[in-house]
DNA sequence: TGCTGACTGTTCAATATTGCACAAGGGCGA
DNA sequence: TCGCCCTTGTGCAATATTGAACAGTCAGCA
């Protein structure tokens, strides 16, 4: 497909440490990932990056949808209102991953807000363009695994909402973004964006102030860590074997 | 694309069901559902037709996927069952949509567990088979598309069980269970399909008495009924008015 | 036709969760 | 550097939820 150094070398930094932080994934979703990343490469190597500082709106629910985003560097987190205000993050996204693409339901507007927890610099896609370069490159059928894959992980979410309970819930969630964001560590993994508590409660649904008491017990368990620079370290087998065990 | 006349009747027959009691959807995703249905149809022309009886299961938890189904007639619920037993009702889905579908994520195993609500008929396809027949009949973008509502949806009930109450909850699913199954009623919308406060609990994310409860008072504030029939009906404004009320 | 098992409506005590409150602590910008 | 604001840890009373019980209904089946 396309030869490495093709690739703006900026940009082979960011996927490489990308490809680095991958702790457990499916082998057969990330080879798409990285062929998709080189496609979206090739279609915005001349389009104008998006700047986004920190704590900035990408776009609001509501907003008329147009484009798939793409990450070079930086974190995107995707939160829904409820008509009563209250908050709910959907997901974080990291340097090479995509978002926004579900502009390709063709429904009319967008449902959640996307807004930067660090700067961010990203490159925008038509969404029609973005299905005509992934049709080019023959990555349809792949990019229809990525969206299975992301049904089945949606899946697991909605399960876990509706069976188990909210130490239960946080601690898939923790294991969920250590997998996700996570940096090897001697310790086990390390999560080096800071993520509060509100945010977390947000994900598992549960309050802050119940959130706060489960991770003082995670961390008196020994399954979790903060680190003196304050980063989170999530120590895989042990907090597995919690849960397991308070099953 | 394909004349109506070369579909055996009996399967017209159930469309033209499903079709008229379509009570409100994306028209374009049905425009997509009923092209793949027709390329589906030609697909498994000659493939036997599976007969599921009511209550058996299709395929459960664990077992290796490889095939996406095909629902002529009847009714499929997917339940996920967490480590300690508990059930969580995923989607109900009836003649005309397809289930398995996940198996072109390239996961291991089936996550849930597929059973009929009734007595049912099936095709069954395998899922690099289904995965062809759209491609040559120019369907992937439309499967693209229709991927991407189901993540929407999804999305909008992981918001849900994180930031609404309970009752606000069963409203909205009993809602979402109209615009799939109901028909149109001169009260409104009917479902015909019977399911059980527990199912209902399950899908909800809370308890059988709870269920037990809201439904009692839905039905003394005449958002709901139930026919001598013993049919739900759901009139659909009101509740979706009361909802915004309590909100 | 009558039995039987599954479903519903309802209650209630035990338990879990929420939504405050307040006191530190730490990071960031002026 | 200082101060402010966001974040965290913690406690607690008010509230919501659970889970089990039990009686009454209903549908399907022998």
């Amino acid at each position: 497909m396309w030869a490495r150094g093709y690739l703006p070398i900026t940009i082979w930094e960011s996927l490489e440490g990308k490809r680095e932080s991958m702790i457990q994934c499916n082998p057969e979703t990330e080879r798409f990932k990285e062929q998709m990343r080189n496609s979206l490469q090739r279609e915005t190597q001349n389009a104008r990056a998006i700047n986004i500082a920190k704590h900035d709106n990408i776009y609001t629910a509501g907003q008329a949808v147009e484009s798939v985003y793409f990450i070079e560097s930086g974190k995107i987190k995707l939160v829904m209102l409820s008509s009563a205000g209250k908050e709910c993050m959907l997901a974080i996204h990291a340097a090479g991953d995509i978002f926004g693409e579900l502009c390709l339901s063709g429904l009319a507007g967008r449902r959640e807000t996307a807004s930067a927890m660090e700067d961010t610099v990203l490159k925008r896609l038509p969404c029609t363009r973005f299905l005509e370069r992934l049709a080019r490159d023959q990555l349809l059928e792949g990019f229809i695994k990525y969206l299975a894959v992301r049904i089945a992980d949606q899946q697991e979410v909605i399960a876990n909402l509706v069976t188990v309970d909210s130490e239960q819930r946080l601690g898939k969630t923790l294991l969920q973004l250590a997998r996700k964001l996570g940096k090897k560590d001697p310790r086990s993994i390390r999560i080096e964006l800071r993520i509060s508590h509100e945010e977390l409660a947000s994900m598992v649904g549960t309050t802050r102030s119940r959130i706060s008491v489960f991770m003082q017990r995670f961390r008196n368990l020994n399954l979790i860590e903060i680190s003196e620079e304050h980063h989170l370290i999530i120590k895989e087998t042990k907090l597995t074997a919690y849960l397991a065990s308070i099953a």
